[in-house]
DNA sequence: GTGTTGATCGTCT
DNA sequence: GACGATCAACACT
């Protein structure tokens, strides 16, 4: 088993409830790093994430709703997925009151639980590239089209809190080409688990 | 180390 | 008909 390499206590937090992701998408968004995600008990701590906004042209709800976002639109607390590139999924957590259509962009795990799971579906071995990155966690975890719009706090998936507290680190966001100004990526500097670094 | 490109298809124009 | 909240492979410096 290889070495963890930073500071968070595997010890679980206590399970955040759907009344956690009603507020601010920018608060929510920073208060989810350091926390734990699991799918059926696999997954690890979030490290990195990106707030969108339903006032920000980056966002899928910028334009108001449609079938695939219609999840954002609803109340707060539940799973927004949506296939990107064709290719892979991402995964959101739904945020603010309803109608008021903000999420929270999972964008990298440090991965903790179920690390066999994760390298079975990945075909990967590096735990380091597991889950670096908003297509790469969905995989991991076993996340589909299956999972848009289920409820965040009851099975399959868990999250708990973070334990201690850490400092959390904002930039832009990453791979978008509107309003790619906006300082909405959060995450753990320095962690080797993050889909790009933060700059110094 | 950095930069470029193809894959692949649902969604919205 | 064009594009995209991505990834991995490859070329190149």
């Amino acid at each position: 088993m290889a070495p963890r390499s930073n500071a968070f206590p595997l010890r679980l937090g206590k399970p955040l409830k759907r009344t956690f992701f009603g507020r601010s998408v920018h608060e929510v968004a920073p208060d989810l790093i350091g926390a734990t995600m699991l799918v059926d008990g696999v997954g690890g701590i979030i490290v990195e994430v990106e707030a969108y906004h339903h006032t920000d042209p980056a966002a899928h709800s910028y334009r108001g709703p449609t079938q695939r976002n219609q999840v954002m639109f609803g109340p707060p607390g539940y799973a927004y997925v949506y296939r990107s590139y064709g290719i892979h999924w991402c995964v959101n957590f739904v945020c603010e009151e309803e109608g008021s259509a903000s999420a929270v962009l999972i964008r990298a795990l440090e991965p903790t639980h179920g690390l066999a799971a994760m390298r079975r579906r990945r075909h990967l071995q590096d735990m380091h590239a597991l889950c670096s990155g908003p297509g790469k966690l969905t995989e991991a975890l076993g996340i589909t089209i299956a999972h848009n719009a289920v409820p965040l706090d009851r099975p399959p998936i868990a999250l708990h809190a973070r334990t201690e507290d850490v400092e959390v680190a904002a930039g832009i966001r990453i791979g978008i080409t509107k309003a790619v100004e906006l300082p909405w990526r959060y995450g753990i500097k320095g962690s080797k688990f993050l889909s790009k670094p933060f700059p110094k």
